[in-house]
DNA sequence: GTGTCGTCCTTTTTT
DNA sequence: AGGACGACAC
């Protein structure tokens, strides 16, 4: 089992039961460690497989990591407490939902029913200026939570600090009293769980003998905060990570995590894998000496004993259409020299980028997958469906309800919806509730829906749940709906996938783990071979029903490429993460979009764009290129750019040079393209264009202007002038700076010097 | 209750 | 540019 690792590999695997930090750079074999060390204790150290737990942040790696124990030892890893932060929660919280003060079947709010839960909210809070955005609520709201903090403990030092823990407040107790728990709160309500109830606490406690945590550098807070509490300082903690691959701090991820951990529980007991199994030489060199760049590093250094390989290859274009062309002229070449195409991958910083990619892909008749976009429990048809289901178990959960109530249409307008939100808030109940004390006109129709409802949570206790989805499909009319509605047919198929998909987990169900359901009961199980869990535990086992919605919420359902299809391979670089591929394009690598002009507001924004770069790099196996365009369509607009100065900061014996490097708009040697090679959006001679042509450049006391060109600042610094209006002395130009962003300047005035 | 038009926004994303 | 959403009209 451990014969094949590394010597470094080994030692994390075989570390004696003490708190440690395995800093695993890209491509080092993170996963394999994980896992054999897994196997490892149970099989040397006799650990029993339910005394361990692994946390992940996807289900997907929760998945591979017990595929992989399968195929290390003979295993039942049903029952294994292996999953995501939010999985193991909220297993926690079903087996203990009286003490976590919740109903057994609580539902779960995705980030969309949290959003429209909040909206409703601002209405009925007579918000009406959008003086807070949902949006912005729905994020201060997270953000309180990932920070263990209740509404009462907002430190509200102003007015609209008041104003959101007023609202915080709110949100909590309309929560409370549909019975639903957004995501945050799984993970919130499990830590107070374990925090203020000793013995559930101490059971645990004791029967974990140790934690493994997959993504350390991705924790927050409170994720933090959980493991602590659950190791209690004495079981072990097997952490692993790699700072430099730390790219989730806009949602809450604490990159001090690590070092904190390190300081805290694994001082002396800090492991790196730094062979890289992954990259040739040139490219994890460029990796090394860009991600060197940044401060307050934990240190690692990656090497391969592969040999150099391949430079990076670099293109830049004129044009974000031009680079569009390029890739594809250069992925043709790939696959005719026999290079597979699932193997061939595009990366870009935004998804904004993907679509002329995408275009050039189609118009080239080359198969593609984009990565991302919406997802099977995401849609709307799907999402629907689910409120019917929902409101079995708890026909109070208003979010539900009103997102059904109406759909398909029957006769239940806007008004009477209204008046029934109103009724609730009178008499502090559910929407379901209210409509016993409507009188107006639609009362009939919505004792139907009530009927509707009741009828089909009867039909729940007599059909089996692939049975019961399709007859909710059926009988709420959405089936119908759908059949009358032209483009109908692909929202028809995911219903009827809908259907299949509960079978397929009914049946596995039975038969193989899920982090819900039926584990609950096998929990119990095993809790009684060592001792019972504390606090009465009447009801084991979670409905087929409340599990498959679980599920759904929990895990939202596959948005990669079918298996089998070979196409390329095109996502962000953030979905790209945990994946390689042998080829490599990393697109628009132009300042102001990778680096995003908007981390540059940022704390730590440029570094933490640094290590996206470094994830991106350290994707390719073989071949790796990096394309960027002079000019790019952005929201509309033509926009010039600079060279990234990431470019700059990997050594150039790393890069070959596809394009004459002299051609960068970075120089001052700024030439129109041909009219021939640019696609309407570029200025042009002659004919209408006549004023932007006049635009595009400007003499100012004896100084040539133009667009594109670099410029330096005293007080700015150096940036492109991106456009030009006026002339003499009203000449005004607007200028990217690299490190201020945009700025509108004079040109009589600003003391600006051309960069040669 | 549905369809249309105008306005706004636009980094990254899992659970 | 293009999508989402809300206001307004039929």
């Amino acid at each position: 089992m451990i014969e094949q690792l590394n010597p470094q590999q080994r030692q994390a695997v075989t570390l004696p039961d003490s708190h440690a930090l395995v800093l695993a750079g890209a491509g080092s074999g993170k996963t394999r460690v994980l896992t054999t060390r897994m196997a490892w204790l149970m099989q040397q150290q006799q650990i029993s497989p339910h005394r361990l737990l692994a946390v992940t942040f996807t289900n997907k790696a929760a998945r591979e990591m017990l595929a992989r124990l399968s195929a290390l030892l003979p295993l039942d890893t049903r029952g294994m407490w292996v999953g995501t932060f939010h999985g193991l929660c909220n297993r926690l919280l079903r087996a203990h939902h009286r003490d976590a003060g919740l109903l057994q079947t609580f539902q779960i709010l995705d980030v969309s029913d949290q959003l429209s839960a909040i909206k409703r909210l601002l209405k009925s809070a007579g918000i009406t200026d959008d003086q807070y955005a949902p949006r912005e609520v729905q994020r201060f709201i997270n953000r309180q939570k990932e920070e263990g903090v209740r509404p009462a403990q907002v430190s509200a030092y102003d007015a609209y600090s008041r104003n959101m823990a007023d609202l915080y407040a709110r949100y909590q107790d309309q929560c409370e009293r549909e019975g639903v728990v957004d995501f945050a709160e799984l993970l919130l309500r499990a830590y107070e769980l374990l925090k203020n109830n000793q013995a559930i606490r101490e059971h645990y406690q004791r029967r974990f003998a140790h934690i493994l945590v997959d993504e350390f550098q991705d924790t927050n807070n409170l994720q933090y905060l959980w493991l602590q509490l659950l190791s209690g300082g004495s079981t072990p903690i097997f952490a692993v990570g790699d700072d430099d691959q730390s790219i989730y701090a806009f949602r809450g991820a604490n990159i001090h995590n690590m070092a904190d951990f390190e300081r805290d529980y694994a001082k002396g007991n800090v492991i790196r894998l730094e062979q890289n199994y992954r990259s040739h030489g040139h490219i994890l060199d460029a990796a090394n000496a860009l991600i060197s760049q940044n401060t307050g590093r934990l240190g690692k250094n990656l090497w391969t004993d592969q040999g150099a390989g391949e430079p990076i290859r670099v293109y830049e274009s004129a044009s974000d259409q031009l680079e569009a062309q390029w890739l594809i002229d250069e992925i043709k070449a790939l696959v005719r020299d026999g290079h597979i195409k699932h193997e061939i991958t595009v990366l870009y910083r935004s998804n904004a980028q993907s679509r002329v990619i995408e275009h050039a892909l189609f118009s080239a008749g080359l198969p593609y997958k984009v990565y991302g976009g919406l997802r099977f429990f995401e849609r709307q048809e799907i999402k629907h469906a689910l409120a019917y289901l929902r409101l079995l178990d708890n026909p109070n959960d208003d979010t539900a309800w009103l997102r059904v109530v109406n759909f398909p249409t029957r006769g239940i307008g806007a008004r009477t919806q209204e008046q029934l939100i109103e009724l609730a808030q009178n008499h502090n109940c559910s929407l379901h509730e209210a409509v016993s004390y409507f009188d107006g006109r639609s009362g009939a129709r919505l004792l139907d829906f009530v009927q509707l409802i009741q009828q089909m949570a009867h039909q729940a206790q007599v059909l089996n749940l692939p049975e019961l989805v399709e007859y909710v499909v059926k009988h709420s009319g959405l089936k119908a709906h759908y059949q009358d509605d032209k483009d109908g047919l692909d929202r028809l198929e995911n219903l009827q996938e809908l259907v299949t998909a509960a079978a397929v987990f009914a049946a596995e169900e039975g038969a193989q783990t899920h982090p819900a359901g039926r584990l609950i009961e096998r929990e119990i199980d095993y809790g009684l071979q060592d001792e019972p869990i504390p606090g009465p535990q009447t009801e084991f086992l979670l409905s087929p029903l409340a599990a498959f919605l679980s599920h759904a919420s929990l895990e939202a359902g596959d948005n990669q490429a079918e298996r089998g299809e070979d196409a390329i391979q095109l996502m962000t670089v953030h979905a790209a993460k945990g994946l390689e591929f042998d080829s490599v394009f990393i697109s628009g690598l132009e300042d102001g979009l990778f680096p995003h002009e908007n981390s540059l507001n940022e704390r730590d924004g440029l570094e933490e764009e640094r290590r996206l770069m470094y994830v991106a790099l350290t994707r390719a196996r073989k071949r790796l290129y990096i394309t960027l365009a002079q000019s790019r369509m952005i929201h509309g607009k033509t926009r010039f750019s600079m060279r990234s100065r990431f470019l700059s900061e990997i050594p150039s014996k790393h890069l070959k040079w596809l394009s004459p490097k002299e051609s960068s708009a970075f120089s001052n040697r700024y030439t129109m393209p041909s009219g021939a090679t640019w696609r309407g959006q570029m200025p042009r001679h002659g004919g209408a264009q006549a004023n932007t042509l006049a635009n595009v450049g400007v003499e100012v006391s004896g100084k040539h202007f133009r667009v594109g060109m670099g410029v330096t600042h005293p007080k700015f610094g150096d940036g492109t002038i991106t456009r030009l209006s006026g002339s003499g002395p009203e000449a005004q130009a607007e200028i990217h700076f690299r490190d201020v962003g945009a700025k509108t300047l004079a040109l009589g005035i600003a003391k600006l010097d051309i960069i040669t």
